[in-house]
DNA sequence: GATGAATGAGAATTCATTCAT
DNA sequence: TATGAATGAATTCTCATTCAT
């Protein structure tokens, strides 16, 4: 039939148009959550935000606690990525751009990450689902790594678990300024020496070696 | 007049009981606060658990919020006194009974804590008044002890700011899961181990020496 | 013009099509009317229901009140035709029969009816416009026909218009179950025993002859 | 103690004035109720007419739907008075009397059953579990009434069941039209002559005798 | 000081109706 | 005509705060 194609055409188009606004609706509420926190936020507010009538969000998300639902879903390819990127720890170098990679943190996704990370304090679901469970798989790569190095000699014989939670505090600690928003995203520069910084500490130590 | 000492006796027992209450229902919102958030928390739920009336309250608080700021204030004793002692940190072992003390924190202090860095994500007069001016303050002392220590040789020249910056980083990690919530608090032998553990690889490295 | 008959057979054709639309959305809504009640019915409940969109049903009906009426006009035919009954009314036989039409509800008519019932209950313009100027002309008639055999003797001399309403009240009482939908439809051979006892009833009493 | 009766006096006034309170709210709503029907009635009306702010409702009420629950449960009492006065026929003069005692339904007890009955159109649990129950137990005494006068030879031999049934529509159909509110409350006269009818013909029937 | 009922502004959510496609 | 996303007024319910007792 010569009108299918058409029809389908129509039927992209309009699919499209709605993933757009979909889009729209999530990036305005993370942008809003982030700013005040979810519970402190109103529908209104994020309607305003994203230039649509309040009803309007109810034709996409069911309530509200869906929408921050699916902030969180929507963090999950980075961070999901970022935690892959922990298996390809092998030298110096790896690690530098490792944590170079994590601070690529996108304007968008700042907001995203701001908005799970502060519910994450206050609702269990949140932290359990969207963000302990990998920190637990990134903790358990890292110990893994540790103490596979350690054994053939590369590393010295330290505690591999509680190690590799040093090492996850010293990242989290870098990211959090700005995930918190304290402060703005770094120069290209200044994250190859952060990183650089953090392998440094990590492999060397801070003693002066005689 | 004859009369006075016992009149002041009885404000005296009238003030401790002011004050007694006052604890309690600070110790209560607390508790209600670090379990759903300050936001999720109703005006009721804090005076059921203090067990006096809604109104009871606000003869001892403004309104909500003030509860919120008495319980930051009440955080600052602690958290001043772990400032402090960054003070003295001279040697592995000042550093290890640091990293201990830091691990002392009481249930009540918990909540206090768990309470306030929860509402420090979301809100910005929390994040500054009682929680960025502390971190910038130890980040201070840090940063000036280690560039101290590598003037004289005693570490090595490594950027002190932002080691500074790892070390508290590695600091907040250990005490994260505690003040979130996760686990429970930590048995004496095991906070010493991860003193040590973070002192060792903080002035060691992980390399091993050959 | 010798297009007029093809295009008139169009007409007819686009005409039944919605005709039998306007039917079907208007069964649709009388099942959910009679399920949920009007005001729990929302047009999206409808249009499922019906199996078009709800934009749809502004093409046939003004608003969602005027397709209640609707629903209350549909049952214009056949009350009349059961008032008209009345009319017949001569003989026990002729009595029985009268019963026995108006236990033959159909299911579509069963929701309709329950439908306009429900509503009336709540709804002084239904229940005038749909209801009561039926059970009154109903009533009427049989006030004048009981009226009428008493005045020449083939009825004992009571109040014909309370004996009326008693009779009417009977008749709701047998109806009632299976349109309030707490009973199913009844089977043929139960009809004709119904029928016959009211009449019997009615006529004859309780009381035992001696 | 002597401030015992003092306290418990006060604790009893207190508590009068929140009986009082609720059986206001509830005459209001039921009053609204019946005057639009559960469904189209909102909060802020039943606040409105019983003169409280519309939090106030919740105070005393979980939700909408308790309040309608409460009034069902309102009518229990006189309901179950009616069905058990249904046990103490025995003789035409105890029929009147019962028929006389069921219209005097107090004007509120109007609103309150017709809260009810509008609703139990629509809503199966308010049904089942104010309505159907009663109407239930009212049919069992009445077959069982008319199967024991039969057996004695008092009645004639008619279908026990069937006829409950129709009595009770008689019934109904006497108290509808005050219910449903179309017309007032009857006189005390009036109300005789109607139970005298009922039970003369539901008695003799309809047909002269020669 | 203690109480808890009353308040009403404000929140999330629903839904009849409109209208661009 | 048919569609269904968009709308926003209206609704139910919550909750911090007040105040009479």
């Amino acid at each position: 039939m010569a009108a299918f194609p058409r029809n389908q055409q129509f039927l992209d188009r309009r699919q499209r148009r709605i993933d757009r606004r979909r889009a729209e609706i999530l990036a305005a509420a993370a942008r809003t959550f982030a700013e005040k926190g979810y519970a402190n936020t109103t529908t209104r507010e994020i309607a305003e935000a994203a230039d649509v009538a309040e009803g309007t969000l109810y034709n996409y998300f069911a309530n509200k606690r869906e929408i921050l639902l699916a902030i969180a879903h929507e963090t999950e390819a980075p961070m999901e990525a970022a935690v892959m990127a922990t298996e390809h720890i092998r030298d110096r170098e790896s690690v530098v751009a490792l944590v170079e990679r994590a601070l690529d943190l996108q304007e968008t996704q700042v907001h995203f990450l701001r908005s799970l990370l502060a519910e994450a304090w206050v609702d269990d679901a949140i932290l359990q689902q969207f963000v302990a469970i990998r920190l637990e798989r990134t903790h358990r790569r890292l110990t893994a790594f540790i103490a596979e190095q350690a054994a053939v000699g590369a590393l010295r014989p330290v505690d591999p678990s509680l190690t590799a939670q040093l090492i996850i505090g010293m990242f989290v600690a870098v990211i959090a300024p700005e995930v918190r928003g304290v402060s703005g995203p770094r120069a290209p520069g200044e994250r190859r020496a952060l990183a650089e910084a953090i392998v440094d500490l990590v492999l060397d130590g801070l003693l002066a070696r005689r």
